[in-house]
This record gives C-alpha cells, sequence and structure tokens, in this order.
DNA sequence: CGTTACGTTGACTACGATCAAGCCGTGTGG
DNA sequence: CCACACGGCTTGATCGTAGTCAACGTAACG
C-alpha cells in the first residue's frame, strides 16, 4: 500500500517534515485514478509497468526535482517504486490548475517534462543497437543527471528490465567498461564514473 | 520549408479550408521555438529524430485527432514530416493556456495525452524482443487506432527507424506475417489485416 | 525511358538470450 | 552466534536470431 500523506490545504506557517516513503515502497499504483502528482524532493524512485505476459518492465528512473504521476486519462501509467528511502511533496491536481491559470502558456508544460524526457531518454536508449552502447548510454546518462561520479542504489537486475537487457548481459557489460577503465565498482551496487568522456564516446558504438 | 498557415485569431464564421501539408513537406522542425501545437485532422504524420551519429529514429506516428507539437524547454521536441498529405489545424500556445484556465484540472492534460501515450507505446514496442512479435505489435497497434482492417502509405523503412529494426528484417517478417496469413498484402505499401486475433497473440511471442 | 529509392532474397556472422552452476551479501531463525 | 536460505550477482558454454553485405527486382517520378 503506498503511503497516503499529502500536504493538506491551508496550512504554510510550519512546513511539517515532507512525506517520506521506504525503499520498496509503492508511491502510486499504475491504473489508479490520479488526484495528485508528486514531486521528488530526495531519493530514487523507479516507474514500473507490468506486460500482459507478466514481464517486468521498467518505464524510467525518477530522481530530486522531477514531477511524476501526470495521468493520462485520469489514471496513472505506472507504479511508482522507492528505490532508496524517499522524499516528496505531493501535489494536488486541482491546485496544479490554479498554478497553470495564474502562470500562463510557459508554465503549461512544466509539469509535464520530467515524464516526456523521460520517456523520450527511454526510446533513445532502447533504440542503440549493442548492449554494451546502451549501458553506456544509460550511465553516462546517469552521470550527467545527478551531476556527480558516483551512481548507487540501481540494482543490475532494473538496469536489465529498463534497458530490454538480461541480467546476464548487464553484468557483461559492466565488466568490459571496468576492464576498460572507464567505471570502477567498489561494491556490486556502486559505480563509479572515472572516465566521463570515454563513457560518452562508448555510447555511439 | 513547413508551411506557416495558422488560424488567425477572430473568425469564427466562414470556416475556411485547413491548411494543408503534402507528402513529404515539414510541418515543424525539432529545436525549432514551439509557437503554437498542430492537431491532425486527416493524413498520417511521422516523427523524427535524428541521432548525433546521424541514424534517423522516428519516434512516432500521428494520425487524425492527434495534438503534436508540445515543447519541452521552449522548442519542439520532434521534426513533424506528413507521409501522406495532411490537413490539420493550427492552436497557438496562448490560446490554448486560456483553454486551460477555463477548462480546470481535468482538461490539463488532454493536450499532451498524443505524444505521452506515443512516446509509452514506442517504449513498450521497443521493449518486445523477437522482430516478429514486434512488427506484430506494431501492426495490430495501428489496425486498433485506425479502427480498420487496411494500412496504407507507411514505408517499410520508416518501420525498421521506428522499431530499430533493419529494413531487411522487417521485409522478412511481414513475408512471415503473410506466409502465416495474419496479414495480406495486395501492393508494397499497403497491409491488409486478416486476422486481427492471431496478430494479437504473435505480439505476445 | 532512364534514374532513383525502396523492397526482396540469400549467405554468412556476430551478438545477446538461454541454460546451468556457483558465488556472495544480507537477513532470519534455531 | 552460527546455520541457513534467499535474492542478486558472476561466469561459462551453447544456440538462435537479427544484423551485415551483396545482388537483384520492382515501383515511382521526371
Amino acid at each position: 500500500m503506498p503511503a497516503q500523506t499529502i500536504i493538506m490545504s491551508a496550512s504554510p506557517a510550519p512546513v511539517t517534515a515532507a512525506p517520506h516513503a521506504a525503499t520498496g515502497e509503492t508511491l502510486f499504483w499504475e491504473g489508479d485514478a490520479a488526484e495528485r502528482l508528486y514531486r521528488i524532493e530526495s531519493g530514487i524512485v523507479r516507474g514500473v509497468r507490468y506486460t500482459e505476459e507478466g514481464e517486468r518492465n521498467i518505464v524510467g528512473f525518477y530522481f530530486a526535482g522531477d514531477m511524476i504521476g501526470v495521468p493520462v486519462a485520469g489514471a496513472y501509467r505506472f507504479t511508482a517504486e522507492a528505490v532508496t528511502d524517499v522524499t516528496y511533496t505531493a501535489v494536488l491536481l486541482d491546485r496544479l490548475a490554479d498554478d497553470v491559470r495564474s502562470g500562463g502558456a510557459a508554465r503549461l508544460f512544466e509539469t509535464v517534462q520530467t515524464e516526456l524526457g523521460a520517456d523520450e531518454l527511454h526510446s533513445q536508449l532502447l533504440c542503440r543497437h549493442g548492449a554494451l552502447q546502451r549501458m553506456c548510454a544509460f550511465i553516462s546518462g546517469l552521470y550527467r543527471r545527478l551531476g556527480g561520479a558516483t551512481i548507487e542504489a540501481i540494482a543490475q537486475v532494473d538496469m536489465a528490465d529498463y534497458l530490454a537487457l538480461t541480467p546476464e548481459t548487464v553484468c557483461r557489460s559492466l565488466k568490459k567498461m571496468r576492464d576498460s577503465g572507464v567505471i570502477a565498482m567498489p561494491r556490486h551496487n556502486r559505480i563509479d564514473v572515472v572516465d566521463p568522456g570515454a563513457l560518452a564516446a562508448m555510447s555511439f558504438q
């Protein structure tokens, strides 16, 4: 069950602690009626969808500053699960409409940038032929997005489900990247980007 | 150069002929400042993007009723090219903001449904392993979207660039589908869906 | 009528999925 | 505290499939 905490209507003075979701918890479920958007304040969230055949797909990873939960036909497009401990702010849809009213055309699309951008990125990654290039492009993208050399907490299984690869292939690709010296892995779930330039170069075959 | 015709501000009485783009013409360019959205009235449009390495990617096909041209950071996300002759309506962004003002939360996301849905579909297709399944899912999706048994005018090269396959593989997959009797191809650029059920079934391996 | 782009077919190859086995780290119960 | 089990990671061997290269056929257009 997702955490149901939301920012209540009118209590501006003392900002209570931001709502929180522990590792593995679900923020919202695919298909549920969307009442609010979630703005991630800290931590990592993964967007999950299950195919008719029962395969798990990851549609995106989301980070601090991202706004997720945009509905299609009133329902959430994917299930949002906390990869790490996550703090977030919930924004009621009605409240959002007010914002747009005052913000005008420019603000109109701000709220959907995250999901539009995430989907776009996902397609671009999947278009790359070659497991190694896909992995390099993925890690390179994370490196830029997170603005730092260290990527932590994302399981290889999740990368596999995101990039439409098998866990074995992900593992082998990471090994190649280690052997090439573009990354280091002090622990299994931690990737240090050593040579960002070479990493980016390897994204384009 | 794209057709620059737009619906002018206040002339409600006699509806002039809808703006028109001939086969191959460009409606808008990736990266251009987005001033208006395009609502397709008839025909087929493809969304195109070129990678840094010069490869052509097709990000989506759009049909009558679809609204395209949603900007990210003020710029169009892809180039829109007319696959067939196309008629469309241009909606100024300012006008759109007015609409949202009067329409409230529900209308807020209506304008982005097309692109959000298209990106989602694209990811789902690309996630399928197996060229035949990908092709079947693609054709099956077109069949449902177009609400008819006939799919015309989409080149195999375009399908290849959309599904991240080679033209050769697309051709061979279509041949298999012909041999299985799920589709017929009276001409090279026309596909008749003969057995929609079997087609859908083949989408899931 | 020639040119060009697209489609078709075949032979070969490379890459990633699959199957199988073992390893490691974490968490739980005796 | 250790034993054990579980999930995730790692490595190897094999196989199938889609990419590649090459050649030819066919439709569309000026």
